[in-house]
DNA sequence: CCTTGACCTTCCAATCGCTGGAAGCCCCAT
DNA sequence: ATGGGGCTTCCAGCGATTGGAAGGTCAAGG
């Protein structure tokens, strides 16, 4: 990994797409790279760093938001852990409000699947349900 | 329910938001309402009926394509269950990649904070796992 | 009859996290 | 100088909504 890296460089050695980093940059999840004298992106060993630990956090399923202070605090060697925990547990409840969310209706939906018998006659009891 | 009903008096007796209810007739999931000379749009109880289906097939996380199948399914009277059974248990098994992901995510993001102290301190396993 | 306010209409934009394409410039090798 | 790959910007779309703006319509009350 060498010091003055071109986006596409950047991209192969992080793992995270030269589209993507452009648009984290956009967003301003990443700072803005420095330039080449005509215009081309440059990165140092530093930048690709975040954006591993940007990958990392998106494959946790972190949002963006959540992401850029994750960074912050990373960064802050005076950070207390305490804050990093608040975003991580908050981010859990998330997650696990959402998996109820599924599984309620994966739990519904198998139920009724069971109960369908699945052949050429008209009776289904998934459309049942669903016209009530 | 009466016969002629404005979209608010649908939204209200589907439970489908009047907004809601425009855009799946621009999207074609459902007909083209009829329309008053002043072009207000009317609904029938019947068009209700299917705006019910359509809102609980969404509660249980199909997507509009698929909906777009079963309401075909529903008002063929010479379906075979199998096909509403194939399409059922194919979302149910997105339903279960999805759940399985974020389960993953879930425990891994639950270690890590377990391993947390989450005090004023700066050193930090989530953080640490994040960077590497 | 006129105003008020609730309702309806269309169209456009934003959400979230990307992903794709088009058009054009740059850099290096042949 | 020519080719091909990589870089640049901008624009648009995904899915399923939700919000707002600008304007037409309807029924009731003064």
């Amino acid at each position: 990994m060498k010091a003055g890296m071109t986006i596409g460089e950047a991209a192969r050695a992080s793992g995270v797409n030269a589209k993507l980093i452009r648009y984290y940059e956009s967003i301003g999840l990443i700072p803005e790279a420095g330039r080449t004298a005509s215009g081309y992106r440059v990165y140092s060993p530093t930048d690709v760093n975040v954006l591993r630990f940007v990958k990392r956090a998106r494959t946790l399923g972190f949002g963006i938001e959540r992401i850029q202070k994750l960074v912050g605090l990373w960064q802050d060697r005076s950070r207390c852990s305490s804050e990093v925990k608040r975003i991580a547990t908050q981010h859990i409840d998330e997650l696990d409000a959402k998996i109820a969310e599924l599984q309620a209706m994966r739990d519904t939906l198998h139920e009724l699947a069971e109960a369908c018998h699945g052949d050429e006659r008209p009776e289904c009891p998934i459309l049942k349900d669903l016209e009530s």
